[in-house]
DNA sequence: CTGAAAGCGCTTACAG
DNA sequence: CTGAAAGCGCTTACAG
């Protein structure tokens, strides 16, 4: 008789064979009625039933998933979600992954390509089914292609790298746009951009869509005023001091989003600046906060929740569908115009 | 042959036993190589490399822990993360977990206890070795011990409903109490606690801490006043929009968090009553933003990242000591004293 | 030093 | 209607 471990007094598990021996069937039948099949008469079915209470059975669904060669598991894996646009986003993924059966495992890399690589190998080595990523900053369809190269299908959110694989975003070009047109509607001036993960596709979308929105117009945008910095408040105060210390104050400032916009806010009446009198201020998101603010914050909404469902219901389509050319899907953002823009043309116009 | 299902083109997974046929070895030996075991020789070792890596092969962990009885998998179940604190949380869970080799399911309830069930039965039917629960408003002993009775070991996190079960949580009484010594030594008047989930343990223990750290002072603390609310900004704007209506006005609000504290910001901006001027404004967690209002927002901070480190390294303790008697681990909280009380103390005792 | 066998807990043809 | 057998991809005594 082997020595029993110390601390593992578990009681054994219940298995489906304890079942069936209870209910005086086969192994088989009792799994047949575990799914539910017709096949097996009412009176079995009961049988079955009162066994599986009585003993306190619990159907281990990872034995399962593994004779049926797949996991109903899927992988998240994320920058950092202290933000709380990601954390909208994998709440969104969560779910909906959920509704349809599959558990989330969920990763942080901080936005660091190393621990990417960790966190997606772990998931591919646990069987995940498809997993999403928000990619770390530099990460390249080689470092991918290695990683899942013939393992679960990958949907890109909010960062792409590839064409190759699905992407789920917002549209940044419209949300640029957006922004831009309601920006010049109010005046003209210097604006910049503050913010926003260097080199990120993200970043640049929304470089090109304002630079689009300006050009012609009286609004004075140049890509090389922009700085980019971390994606939180931090990232925002440091990014726009930056900017100020080099001589440049803007009169409008388009934060990257709403949590970089905090940091901006922050900056602005360090300096003794307020936010939407010397200078207007509008990002993107829409988080709760931007209206919390005071001013009010504009902002652009890129609907993070929309975001993560549309992620997981492409992902699941993947999965089942793992042939189908890769799509791209865009999230429609929506303008909200708020005292940070809007008091700030009222005042120009007053002049 | 079996007529191959459509869209599974995949080629078939390579497995151990291919590693083995190509190295000439059997799959004991290639398991053993894996293993890095030492009673292989270098050369089998090299053999075996070779092959793995010629052939693509990627280690199968589930098929693994399915033979070794653990699945080396912790399920997270959350309320809503949506809180950047509980983010934090989240994050420093799965950094810990992951540091001892597990990977982290998440799963949300948005503090309903009907979707706390499903979300820990399915954890449970995957054989997670162990769960951190934040638990939902409500949740009885009962309840768990029907989920987990001889399952895996569970840790509460940031509220508790039984101490049979381990527990990991901010030393709220003492929260309490140095935020009411804080505010006792700015002077007197009416002061409420506003939000915070009705007749959860965190709400009890900051309202037992506030009572007794301003019994006997000059403030007028009633626990009749304080009104509960979700743990959000929209509920400290409801809560405190409550209390005023019902013709309370204090002179120190303590929000239950900083997120709360927000809504109460707003609340008050709304009634044009200055926040720290009108009226002190307090809270517990120090989120980054608690620094970043205007005026800054004197809080409590609950360290979360500590928190999440500790709930993983407790539960991983208690997988392998299933026997310990149950533990409470309180994290010491830390006043972060700012303009929203400091200034409002400056106007006092120019009165 | 290495391999054959058994087994983790399921499901699913297949046969009866 | 039901059961025996094989197999999902590993690991680990055990034997040689």
């Amino acid at each position: 008789m082997p020595h029993s471990p110390k601390g593992e007094p578990k009681v054994a598990k219940v298995t489906l064979a304890d079942v069936a021996l209870r209910a005086g069937v086969s192994a088989s039948t009792a799994s047949l009625v575990l799914g539910g099949s017709t096949r097996i008469p009412p009176a079995t079915h009961e049988r079955v039933r009162a066994a599986i209470s009585e003993l306190g059975y619990v159907y281990n669904r990872a034995a399962a998933n593994m004779r049926l060669r797949k996991s109903m598991t899927i992988g998240f894996v994320a920058t950092d979600i202290s933000n709380p646009y990601f954390a909208d986003v994998t709440m969104a993924i969560a779910d909906g992954v959920h509704e349809k059966g599959y558990t989330l495992f969920t990763g942080f890399t901080r936005d660091r390509r190393d621990a990417q690589h960790e966190q997606i190998d772990a998931m591919v080595q646990r069987q995940v089914d498809g997993i999403v990523l928000l990619p770390a900053s530099g990460t390249t369809e080689q470092d991918l292609d290695a990683l899942v190269g013939n393992g679960p299908p990958l949907v890109q959110i909010n960062r792409y790298f590839s064409r190759s694989y699905d992407y789920v975003g917002p549209d940044n070009l419209r949300a640029a746009a957006l922004l831009a047109h309601h920006l010049v509607s109010l005046g003209g001036g210097r604006v910049v951009l503050v913010g926003g993960p260097e080199g990120s596709s993200a970043r640049e979308e929304r470089l090109e869509g304002l630079r689009q929105g300006f050009d012609g117009t009286e609004m004075n945008f140049q890509i090389s005023d922009c700085v980019a910095a971390p994606n939180n408040a931090d990232g925002g105060a440091r990014g726009l001091s930056q900017l100020i210390d080099s001589g440049i104050l803007p009169d409008v400032i388009i934060a990257y989003s709403d949590a970089t916009a905090m940091g901006v806010y922050a900056e602005l009446r360090r300096r003794n600046l307020e936010p939407g009198r010397e200078c207007a201020v509008a990002s993107f998101d829409d988080i709760p906060f931007a209206s919390l603010q005071i001013p009010q914050l504009t902002s652009v909404a890129t609907h993070p929740i929309d975001m993560g469902h549309e992620a997981a219901q492409l992902l699941i389509r993947r999965i089942s569908e793992p042939l189908r050319p890769s799509e791209t899907v865009l999230i429609e953002p929506t303008l909200k115009p708020r005292a940070s823009t809007v008091l700030w043309r009222a005042r120009n116009s007053t002049l």
